[in-house]
DNA sequence: TCCTCTTTCACCCGTTGGGGCGATGCGTGA
DNA sequence: TCACGCATCGCCCCAACGGGTGAAAGAGGA
């Protein structure tokens, strides 16, 4: 039995894929967070560590040479978006021992854990298939609605994404909606922790992505 | 001989304005600037002041009242995009003479300038033709790409853009062009200026309205 | 040749935004 | 009835952004 920690900040990807390993004979999910504790870490002490370091942080690598450093028991997988080669390289220098995209098929994605807990390294394989879709068709398939609640709006968060797409600020928008500048900014957090993004124009740019 | 100012921030518009108008035997554009600055006003002391309070400002009345105070012998015609009525009557109690809305036929507001240059008071007619379409004929007319360029992105403003609709911040763009923070702002600021804007969100929206 | 445009970079300053944290009502459904 | 989600608002902190000013170097056209 493969134990699994797995560190995202997308809500939706990570239960998805905790789901979806779970239902492995030879996985087990024993953490998934959205932040790198470590004692939690250490606790759970998973032969695997999956760690999302998405494209913001630049400090995933020294998040990634800290968790190999204290953890000498546990392997690093990192996932992410689009890495570019040097930084592959520098996070193979720091005892990562496997790389997954997160475009990868998902038999891509477990063989790639299999084989890192098995001791071998796995460098980011060519893939073809997108995890990201099964992940999507996971989270639908168990108990429909309850999944996507997750990463649903409510009616005043969609009213706030919508007028943050036409390029208005908090203030602004407070003043069209008549509420306090300080609960817009409630909202604005609220949809940037259930959409995992980190500033009001990837909010804009999600939003012109979704009306296409 | 009828003097105007012309207080516009859009450049394109600004000077399509400057050259209809100087075009005309009774009227000399003797000032065009983006913002109100009391000191060239006064001694360049027009007959007519063109103020434009596009949609951004709350105080752009304050403005047309100071404009109206301190020089007691211009008049001015307000510009604006969509004014409400409640806002007219404001500005027409702080003494604005005329009134012009920016999708205007060019006779109109020629009229209009003749008018209040008069001594009338020229509330928004009903209008059908617009103003824009007319100054972005005269615009092309002279020196064909002379006057695009006032708003033709050069190629780096292009990919700035570019990566700010994708949700990039300064920081991020720099780095990704392999230039300094702040060199990005001045290219920001720049885009801004030539479309008239006030914040990256608007050029984001700006962006995904043009590529659809 | 000179001048304009483009691109580059710097410093300063005030405002906004992102993040952490807590708190109060109010409806809905278990 | 009680818990939970939603919406509301507040405060603090610090980094990022918006805006102004200034400057320097290279490209290209008049």
């Amino acid at each position: 039995m493969i134990t699994v920690a797995i560190i995202e900040d997308n809500r939706l990807v990570r239960e998805g894929m905790t789901d979806m390993l779970n239902e492995l004979p030879d996985v087990k999910v024993v953490l998934a967070a959205t932040s790198l504790q470590s004692a939690m870490l250490k606790a759970a002490c998973p032969h695997v560590v999956l760690l999302d370091v998405g494209l913001r942080d630049k400090n995933s690598l020294r998040l990634a040479e800290a968790v190999n450093k204290e953890m000498a028991d546990s392997r690093v997988i990192v996932m992410d978006l689009l890495p570019v080669h040097e930084e592959i390289a520098e996070f193979v220098n720091v005892g990562v021992a496997g790389f997954i995209l997160k475009d990868a098929t998902f038999e891509d994605f477990v063989g790639t854990i299999r084989s890192v807990a098995d001791g071998e390294r796995v460098l980011p394989p060519r893939m073809t298939g997108t995890l990201f879709s099964q992940i999507a068709q996971v989270a639908v398939r168990r108990g429909g609605a309850a999944a996507l609640k997750a990463v649903r709006m409510t009616k005043r968060e969609r009213e706030v994404i919508a007028l943050i797409a036409i390029g208005m600020s908090n203030k602004e928008i407070a003043q069209r909606l008549n509420i306090a500048t300080d609960t817009v900014k409630s909202h604005v957090r609220n949809v940037m922790e259930k959409l995992a993004l980190h500033s009001r124009l990837q909010i804009a740019a999600y939003a012109h992505s979704q009306d296409d």
